[in-house]
DNA sequence: GATTTTATTTAGGCTTACCTAAATAATATA
DNA sequence: TATATTATTTAGGTAAGCCTAAATAAAATC
């Protein structure tokens, strides 16, 4: 078992990665909130574990067991994400807080368990997937919503889970994962998108569109 | 939020203060499997925070401040041990490991909503009492099976959870808290005990009759 | 190409919680 | 009472994982 520091670190090389083309130190600093030196550290030991592949200035990239890690972290996350919404109620803005604590105290046995109770999910409340107990994570390309044009459906496939804020706002409007939409109206220069789902007009601003992951329909 | 660590020091103390009428450096420290050495250090620390009352030599006691978290954390145990045993199926001997990990990383809210489900339940799994929120203990005076006599009838209110292998061992007999039983025989000189309990007759040596807690009925 | 700015690393420290070994206090025994 | 035994504490050290400040490397700008 490795500790709680390498386990957050391997997660977030692991997610940076997928939407950076270079992971730096400075930013997987930033990301962990933790300062540019820390992360140094860390990323000799992870080296020197054979857990990254890092060189002094280069960024740094998962090896195969990292990624192992990560994505069993990444399981985990999730599950228990999931099962918090779902057995105990709690509101979808919140679960990532609680899960963050429980991801690192769950055992193999009750994984299977949660698993199982849940009919073996594929996505967590925020749509994003569960990976596989052998590592494997269906990583489908998705459009964010600010890519459609007006007259265009599609459903919403996954929204990010950073910003609570965010979460209760959309869902005070229903926009959850699975849920339809057609594009009524895309304003220019950044401005806000129109859409129809659930025969409601809903009024996005391009920032919050940006957060939402989509699939044509 | 104080250290894993304090918390456990803090469970132990009260813990072991239960059937001890003085807890040493070093009954905590076997406790807990560390050195007395490292016991005493936190000791210090205990006191310097005023959650304990230790003089050197003299053994320590709780302070008011220090029951409170005891109690929380012996809550959040207990609960946790109950929700995974009815929620989870985990079976009652592997309930209190994973409950140790789990009692540190459980949010008030969580906890409220892990007792709401549960029905606000007075017992956990091994019938040990579940503290209130407020702290507040039942600590009804128990005989353990080894008090009683030939004839005697009871029920049993709760087993010792340390040793999980006693556990598997009662549970194969179906003894478990609530289970109603008559004291057939009781055999000289710390000689095994025979009970009859759901219509079967069954012979406990005395060791695991001293770490069944009964109630005369 | 020289200089400034930014990114990153190195050096040295801190805290928590553990350890071992040595010293001291308390208790038991002769 | 003196001595031996046991319990406890003190002293000094280790490992993680964080920090700040100073040094160095890389990139951008003049």
């Amino acid at each position: 078992m490795h500790t709680q520091a390498v386990e957050d670190y391997l997660k977030a090389i692991y997610k940076l990665a997928e939407r950076e083309d270079k992971v730096t130190t400075s930013l997987l600093a930033e990301f962990l909130d933790v300062t540019p030196a820390s992360a140094t550290g860390m990323l000799k030991k992870l080296k020197q574990m054979n857990l990254a592949a890092y060189e002094p200035y280069q960024g740094v990239s998962l090896t195969e067991a990292g990624q192992k890690i990560a994505l069993e972290v990444i399981r985990h996350h999730r599950l228990v994400e999931l099962y918090l919404a779902e057995a105990l109620n709690v509101p979808w803005d919140r679960v990532h807080e609680e899960a963050e604590k429980w991801e690192h105290v769950l055992s193999e046995d009750l994984e299977d368990r949660i698993d199982a109770i849940l009919g073996h999910p594929t996505a967590d409340p925020h749509g994003a997937p569960i990976p596989d107990r052998d590592g494997t994570v269906a990583m489908p390309a998705l459009s964010t919503l600010t890519d459609l044009e007006a007259g265009q459906k599609g459903i919403i496939v996954e929204v990010s889970d950073h910003d609570s804020e965010l979460l209760r706002y959309l869902g005070a409007m229903n926009l959850y994962p699975e849920t339809e939409f057609t594009v009524l109206d895309v304003a220019p220069f950044n401005g806000p998108i129109t859409i129809r789902s659930e025969n409601s007009e809903k009024i996005l601003g391009s920032e919050v569109a940006g957060y939402i992951y989509v699939r044509l329909t």
